[in-house]
DNA sequence: ATGGCTACTCCTAGTAGA
């Protein structure tokens, strides 16, 4: 079995004693990190290598920053879009292979800001597109594990009609990550909760969200066709975001037969 | 939305997240 994890931690340093928790009880074989928030320098690569974990980490000055947590230690590890000018992406993507698996960690800009951000958010989702079209088949064992910041369908917001048009569930990014979808991935969640509403990786701080389940399915792990039929699970660890001081958004796992 | 967030930083105020 291999159980393979997502987390936007929302910093690693302040989030490290719930990660640190969150890995003893879940014992996954890889964790996709976003908002680490940490130059590589402060990346507290002590006390995760003590947990029996590897890590590769491609970080930013306190924003951004991804990592691929991995208990083999990650091979070929690739961070941005090759060959591109991106300034972002350097804190935005990280690939690496495991059990070979090329695994992405993918943190998707927010595009709330203005309109210069949501723009840049549209174009990041293009190249992400390029990316697959110009170095993958859909043939290849291939996983996306990360924070999208979209919420793809009516049931992943806990109120569609008044979340309509705004950022994360706006027409051109659901638009957007439906074609980078077409290119050959699925939707792990949604391939084993076809029907479920209510399930939701994401509560806002404020307006005691998390207590009212007012929140989005905003992070995913997409896969390969070829990875379709070993899929067992997948399953949203409210848990941790019911824990002391927690991060905004709570893990989703995925199991494979491989 | 009905309550009043939480990270970060050339750090006590501004920026960003979603």
């Amino acid at each position: 079995m291999f159980k393979v994890a997502t987390w936007n931690v929302n910093s690693v340093r302040a989030r490290l004693e719930h990660l640190k928790r969150w890995l003893k009880k879940q014992n996954p074989d890889v964790v996709c990190l976003q908002e680490t928030k940490t130059l590589d320098k402060d990346f507290p690569y002590l006390e995760i290598e003590s947990l029996g974990y590897h890590v590769a980490h491609a970080g930013g000055p306190g924003r951004n920053g991804v990592a691929i947590v991995a208990k083999e230690p990650p091979k070929d590890i690739q961070i941005g879009f090759p060959a591109l000018e991106d300034k972002e992406a350097k804190e935005r993507l990280i690939a690496a292979t495991v059990k070979g698996v090329r695994i992405h960690s993918v943190y998707v800009p927010n595009g709330g800001r203005d309109e210069e951000a949501f723009l840049y958010k549209l174009e990041f989702l293009f190249r992400l597109r390029e990316y697959l079209e110009a170095h993958f088949s859909p043939k290849d064992l291939l996983l996306l594990d990360g924070d999208f910041n979209i919420a793809p369908e009516p049931q992943d917001v806990w109120d569609p009609e008044l979340l309509e048009g705004q950022v994360c569930f706006h027409p051109r990014e659901k638009e957007a990550l439906r074609l980078l979808l077409s290119w050959g991935l699925y939707d792990v969640y949604r391939l084993k909760h076809p029907c479920e509403s209510g399930a939701y990786t994401w509560w806002d701080y404020q307006f005691g969200a998390f207590k009212a389940n007012r929140g989005m399915r905003l992070d995913h792990i997409f896969i390969s066709l070829p990875l379709v039929s070993s899929l067992r699970e997948a399953y949203i660890d409210r848990e941790p975001r019911g824990w002391k001081r927690p991060s905004d958004h709570t893990p989703l796992w995925a199991v494979f037969e491989l």
